[in-house]
RNA sequence: GGCGGCGUAGCCAAGUGGUAAGGCAGAGGUCUGCAAAACCUCUAUUCAGCGGUUCAAAUCCGCUCGCCGCCUCCA
């Protein structure tokens, strides 16, 4: 089945076909960088992180592109609120924002330019719609003027007039048409500002992704991401910019993702119940902020809470526990995973298992090429490791057959996990530092936990439950569970 | 007011015409000295409600109710 994607233009899903066979050609809004970066923003950068890699996987040459607004009112006013020149307000989260995504365990796009670096390319594109009558001079400021644009709001489907039914009258006097926005702000005293045929100004929110996009990627390209409230007024500016200056189309696929609410409220700065990434990643591991973030389809509102993130940490614990018995089943094994269906009958668990684990990047595919359906792709991998703990618990020793089995899952989970970038640390590692991130907060050391252990060990040797018992419920009132096996005694913390 | 979206088990969530994935939580069982872990079984005759189309609807259409987003900076 070939891949298949909601694009916001059209409001349905369509098969996805590229403008160049072969080659994709993607461009994702970045942020402003005035504040640091909150769940929102981990949320649509994985998003497109994921589609970006699952586009190559699949064999597409993608030159992926997100941008900096390293110049905007907002980083203008921090600056003046700090007494510093805005370009080390831009500098300084420019770095957090890499620091944040790298955190999150995201790829480097293909590029990454600045608005302030494409100053040029701004003002030719602006000089281009004011030749064409798209844009009128009003001072040192430059509008564009929406009337003149037929399918302006073509992307929200709605109308000049729906939009003004509602919306509050905010007259400014320069302005033709009321909806029209600046493609260039004149620099009040003060401000930073680079010349321009209409005096000393600065580029005007949207016309930089305009600008920046056609000249990495084209006139008309392939993707075109954001979150949702890009939709209006960002993305249908830039829709309305490029293509009356172009006269062509601009964008092929709209993408944009839905939005992250805290306990089922809009996330924003004035309610205070905003979180960053740092404080997010301080508490949780990122592979489960990833679970948590790919556990619902892209589109959809997501809820940041405690108890879904309790969840997903839940989730996380359960994938890198099979996989530690994986690994333990294949140590120093040599699995032939050319050779998974001859030799001896398999039972019907080792059937199942086998079945499942042949079909799973197809059946990663399947769900991926429908609209990068995740949380459709996660429930096949938790479905695929039921079927495994089963077989693992159906015999101390797995069967060769099994090990081959499990060796071909082992390397297809590390395929799915290269996209997904879940199941991809250590399984003993990654349950090693869960115990440890939990133990830190504890009134206990590990040495008195294994002294505790020995001592129980020997009281079961000589049967004295009871002091056994004694010392397991001690550990339970402290959150330390105990898991007896055949190998000995071993410990998590609850 | 206009435009758009959503409503699936206690919670999260997939499913857009063929008879309800998966996760978390819970109950019973196997195992265990007892537990835990793991596994097995169970937990939605039903998809907000009502009506319609169809051999067949959670899925399509209409209406009602409820929630949310956008129309202003925002991922």
């Amino acid at each position: 089945m070939p891949l298949r994607v909601f694009n916001t233009l059209s409001g349905r899903k369509e098969a996805f076909v590229p403008v160049t066979p072969g080659k994709v050609k993607m461009y994702v809004c970045g942020v402003t960088v005035y504040d640091h970066t909150h769940i929102g923003h981990a949320r649509a950068n994985v998003v497109f992180d994921i589609i970006f890699r699952y586009l190559q996987w699949i064999g597409y040459e993608v030159t992926y592109v997100r941008n900096y607004t390293d110049i905007d009112d907002k980083i203008i006013n921090r600056a003046n609120k700090e007494g510093v020149p805005f370009r080390e307000i831009s500098e300084r989260f420019i770095r957090e924002f890499d620091l944040d995504m790298k955190a999150l365990g995201l790829e480097l796009p293909t590029c990454q330019p600045r608005a302030t670096e494409h100053i040029a390319d701004i003002i030719r594109l602006v000089d281009t719609l004011v030749e064409k009558g798209m844009a009128y001079q009003a001072g040192g400021d430059v509008y564009y003027c929406v009337e003149k644009f037929d399918s302006y709001l073509k992307l929200s489907r709605r109308t000049l007039e729906d939009m003004q039914a509602g919306a509050r009258i905010e007259v400014d006097e320069r302005k033709r048409h009321p909806m029209d926005f600046a493609l260039w702000k004149e620099a009040k005293p003060g401000e930073p500002f680079w010349e321009s045929p209409w005096g000393k100004g600065r580029p005007g929110w949207h016309i930089e992704c305009s600008a920046m996009s056609m000249k990495f990627l084209g006139e008309t390209f392939d993707i075109h991401g954001g979150g949702k409230d890009l939709v209006f007024p960002h993305h249908e500016n830039e829709i309305a910019q490029a293509e009356a200056a172009t006269g062509r189309q601009f964008v092929k696929y709209w993408l944009h993702n839905g939005f992250v609410n805290i306990n089922s409220e809009k996330m924003s700065k004035s309610l205070g119940n905003f979180f960053t990434i740092k404080e997010v990643l301080s508490r949780y591991d990122c592979e489960v902020l990833r679970l948590f973030l790919l556990s619902a389809h892209y589109r959809s509102p997501l809820d940041f809470s405690d108890q879904n993130m309790a969840e997903a940490a839940s989730g996380m614990e359960r994938i890198y526990g099979t996989l530690a018995r994986i690994d333990e089943a294949l140590a120093g094994k040599q699995a032939e995973t050319s050779s998974l269906s001859d030799g001896n009958p398999l039972n019907e668990s080792e059937s199942e298992l086998l079945e499942k684990t042949e079909s799973l990047l197809d059946r990663f595919k399947e769900a991926m090429d429908d609209d990068f359906n995740t949380a459709l792709a996660l429930g096949n991998v938790f479905d695929i490791l039921r079927c495994i703990n089963k077989v693992l618990g159906e015999s101390s020793v797995p069967s060769e057959k099994t090990v081959s089995i499990l060796a071909h899952f082992r390397s297809d989970i590390r395929e799915i996990g290269k996209i997904i970038g879940i199941g991809i640390s250590v399984p003993s590692a990654y349950l090693e530092k869960i115990r440890g991130d939990r133990l830190n907060r504890l009134e206990i050391t590990e040495e008195e936990i294994i002294k505790l252990i020995e001592e129980r060990a020997s009281a079961r040797k000589t049967r004295d439950f009871r002091r056994s018992d004694e010392i397991r419920d001690l550990l339970i009132a402290k959150n330390i569970i105990l898991l007896d096996s055949a190998q000995g005694t071993s410990w998590k913390v609850k």
